[in-house]
DNA sequence: ATAATAACTGATTAGTCAGTCAGTTTTTTG
DNA sequence: CAAAAAACTGACTGACTAATCAGTTATTAT
């Protein structure tokens, strides 16, 4: 690791766990160990610096899910909504810090007034609330999901799997032994019924 | 109102739209037009006024529940989560300076190392949780809610509507679209299948 | 009306912070 | 190896901030 990916590091952890303003530049230096001015040195401002990291977090995001879209392939679509859930949530495990700092008010606050920001930020969300439009199309195409409208649908989704990070990074309540049950409810939420109530008065 | 009041709610609304470090004495008491050290004198520390906030959020949250408990009667259970969910919104809306600070990573920070505030927490949570523990209880005594686990459902039931406001809140997507999705989901989610099968099957 | 108490003021203080920059060290290039 | 470029340093600065407190004004009690 470079100097410079040192320090982008160990501020997004930084700033995911302390917050942007109560994170001083020279607490950051005195945790890697170089002086304060490289910081500056290598981003010019501490927003520079976060810009960098939201970039940083931008590009994760992408390569993940590029190759984790690259082998798609699921009994049916009822099925991949339990592995995108559990991927989702290995995914904010695997990369705690970036999720958690994505979930920061300073994030959102700075996309109103950063055309930067607002484009990671924006590109960002796309990719994680896709990760369920492709499960609820796929879904739809094989009956096993209900004929919802995909896009409403899949932000619901993706704001209900998210509060449960948020519910778990937060540690108000044990929310790690809530892994099945979300699964289960995410399941009844969308499962296609059509079929069962047709048989049913089939008969 | 009082002056004390006065610093309270302008203090509610800057802490929640810009954060507690972003936000300084100085700036809180030119908008009132107050003098900086009024704010001393009636809460003594910023951290103080903070923890006078989380009190009044508390004391809001419980009148608010007291008064809606008093005059509950839905003809069935499933019709109550949706009234529940309109007054879980309706409220996030009424006193939305006190939810965005609820939400805020400061809070829940604060209550890892200060006992007042993680008391004061945890009782609001409570409360908010108990919104939907006691529709599921009433629907599953009417048959329309499924039998699920009362407090794990009311939790994940909690953690997807509260993230719904966050989405509201953070502007990142039009969330206020999404109320009729949210309900209808909500509902998919909890009702009982097992009566219709069943009044199916007697007929 | 007067004393006593409470509410309020704002200049001052001690401390913190992001950012600078002249100078030093390390790496790269010819 | 020498010269040039890049990386890095840390003391310093000016702006800002939470908190103080001696003094002033408003309110209440007697």
């Amino acid at each position: 690791m470079t100097r410079k990916e040192q320090i982008l590091k160990a501020a997004t952890v930084l700033f995911a766990n302390k917050g942007y303003a109560e994170t001083t530049t020279l607490e950051l230096s005195e945790t890697i160990g170089v002086a304060s001015g490289t910081i500056f040195y290598h981003f010019g401002s501490k927003e520079g610096l976060f810009l960098a990291i939201l970039e940083d977090i931008h590009h994760t995001i992408e390569l993940e899910f590029d190759s984790y879209f690259k082998e798609l392939a699921f009994p049916s679509g009822l099925k991949m909504l339990e592995e995108v859930i559990a991927f989702y949530l290995y995914l904010a495990s695997k990369h705690e810090s970036q999720f958690m700092l994505l979930q920061q008010p300073h994030t959102s606050k700075l996309a109103l007034d950063n055309s930067e920001c607002h484009a990671h930020l924006e590109a960002i969300y796309n990719r994680l609330v896709e990760i369920f439009e492709k499960t609820i199309v796929a879904g739809q195409k094989d009956a096993s999901i209900e004929e919802l409208p995909v896009r409403k649908t899949a932000l619901i989704a993706f704001s209900m799997v998210d509060g449960f990070v948020r519910l778990k990074n937060n540690n108000i309540y044990d929310a790690g032994a809530l892994f099945n049950e979300l699964v289960k409810l995410c399941q009844r939420m969308l499962e296609s019924r059509t079929t069962e109530r047709e048989s049913c008065h089939a008969t």
